[in-house]
Order: structure tokens, then sequence, then C-alpha cells
DNA sequence: TTGCGTTGTGTTTTAATATGCATATCGTGA
DNA sequence: TCACGATATGCATATTAAAACACAACGCAA
């Protein structure tokens, strides 16, 4: 039996949300398993230890983020094969803002639906 | 062939993000296609029609309908069988209240993640 | 030069969802 | 009382995404 997991981003209220962002044309660029899978490459070095951990195969992880990468048009990791440790991957620096740019509008998210989040519920609630 | 559906909001930027709604415990209250079929519900006075406009399976919004009744605690429609047209299902008046409450959800998103993107984009466009 | 561990990648299997189909139920109006 | 058209619902099939599997490729170190 797998483990379920979720992405979302829990609030106190009785709902979730969650976001993520793709191109125009649907092609996932980053979501909150990709960025917990880059926050882990740049701690772990390695691809593998990073999708074990998020809980994700690897031959998903490895796909999107080729994808990824194909359609922002730049590298956000590079990866090595052999040597001792049998292999690495790292973040580019490129990679480094991505996370970077990703965390910040998840907290500018955080703070601005807050409201809105708050007033739905306040209306649903009505409806009790 | 089918045509493939995208409930995303579309920004005026190089990415989307969609927004949707479950319990806590993942059971889904509303999301945009939900939506959609609740305000042609509204408009046409059949879930047959709703269904068939926004293109999902009678048989899948039935239940998803059920599901997001059970899971709210009311009913959001009143449905009827037989009669001169067959049968007809409207929204109960608490079925109002939440579009109202998803249409003013997302507006507020629309209005507070501007920025949010924005800067996003921006972030990102440092790395060409 | 062999083994190790990780990256790289096609193929197969599995699981989750949605669709499609069949058929019952109902209420009106002809 | 019969046909119509929409709702109601089980079940079988199809579709799709992800996981699992199986190896190849690689480079260091023993």
């Amino acid at each position: 039996m797998k483990k379920k997991k979720d992405s979302s981003r829990y609030k106190n209220y009785l709902f979730n949300y969650k976001v993520w962002l793709s191109t125009i044309t649907g092609q996932g660029i980053i979501d909150e398993d990709k960025y917990r899978i880059l926050k882990l490459i740049k701690e772990k070095g390695s691809l593998k230890a990073a999708v074990k951990k998020v809980g994700v195969s690897y031959r998903k992880a490895w796909g999107d983020l080729k994808t990824a990468e194909e359609h922002l048009g730049y590298q956000i990791i590079t990866k090595q094969r052999g040597g001792k440790e049998g292999g690495t991957t790292v973040l580019t620096s490129k990679g480094e803002k991505l996370i970077e740019a990703y965390e910040a509008l998840q907290e500018k998210f955080d703070d601005s639906v807050e409201e809105a989040f708050a007033e739905f519920q306040r209306k649903i609630k009505e409806n009790q």
C-alpha cells in the first residue's frame, strides 16, 4: 500500500487549495512536488535520494525535470553519471533562482489569499 | 479523439494557475468544472444539458455533485424526474450562495495574485 | 578490470478516473 | 395508458498517469 501524498497548501480552514504553475500550453513548470525535489537535490546532491524522500518515482521526476527545462529554455540541474558516488545531481544557479522565486510566490499566495479564503468560508457558513 | 479541457485561470503571463477547493480530507467540493456545471444548471434547469456543454459525462457529474453535497452537508441542487420535460435540476438557494462565494473567491484570487505572479515572472526573467 | 551506485531510458504493469452502456424510475400530456 | 425525455445508478470498458521493472552507461576506486 502506497501512502497518499498530497501537495495541498493546508490552511486553517475547512478547505485546501493547491496552486501550480505551467506554461500557457499546459506544460508543467513547477509545483509543490517539484519544488521539494529541487530543494532536496540542493541538500543531498542526488536525484535518487530526493525522489525517495518525496515519494515519487525516479522515472517520473527525471522526465518532469527534463520537460521543465525544455519549456524554460535553460538548465535547472546538472547531472553526472559515474564516479565514486555513482553520480550526482546539483542545482544550477538558475535552478536556485527558480526555487527562490517559487518560495516567494508561495509566501505571497499564503498571505494574499488568506482573506479570500476567510470570506469564502464565512459565506459558506451562512448556508448551515 | 476527445478535446482536452483545461480549467486553468489564464493570466496575462507566461504561466497559468489553477485553484480548487476540497475538504481537508481531500473530497472535492468545487472546482472550475463544477462551477461551470452549476452555472449552466441555473441557466438551463437541466443537468444533462449542462454536462453536455461542459464536456464531462453525466455519470461523473452526477456522482461529483452527490459527493459534494454529502461533504457540505446540504443540498445544492434539487432534482425532479418525469414531467413534461422529462425532468429538471435546479439550484437550491444554498447552491446559489455557493457559486456566488466561489465567484468572489476567484475574483479575489485574480486580483491578489497578480502582483505575486508579476514578481515571480520578473525573477524568472533574470535567468534568461 | 571489476564492482558499486547513480544517472538515463524503454517497456510493462498497476491503479485511478472517466466514459459508455444498459436499464429503471418518474410525471406530464397526448 | 403510452411515449417521451430527463434523472438515477450499477457495471463493464477505456483511458491515462504513475509506478515498477529491467538494463545500459558511466567513472571512480580497490
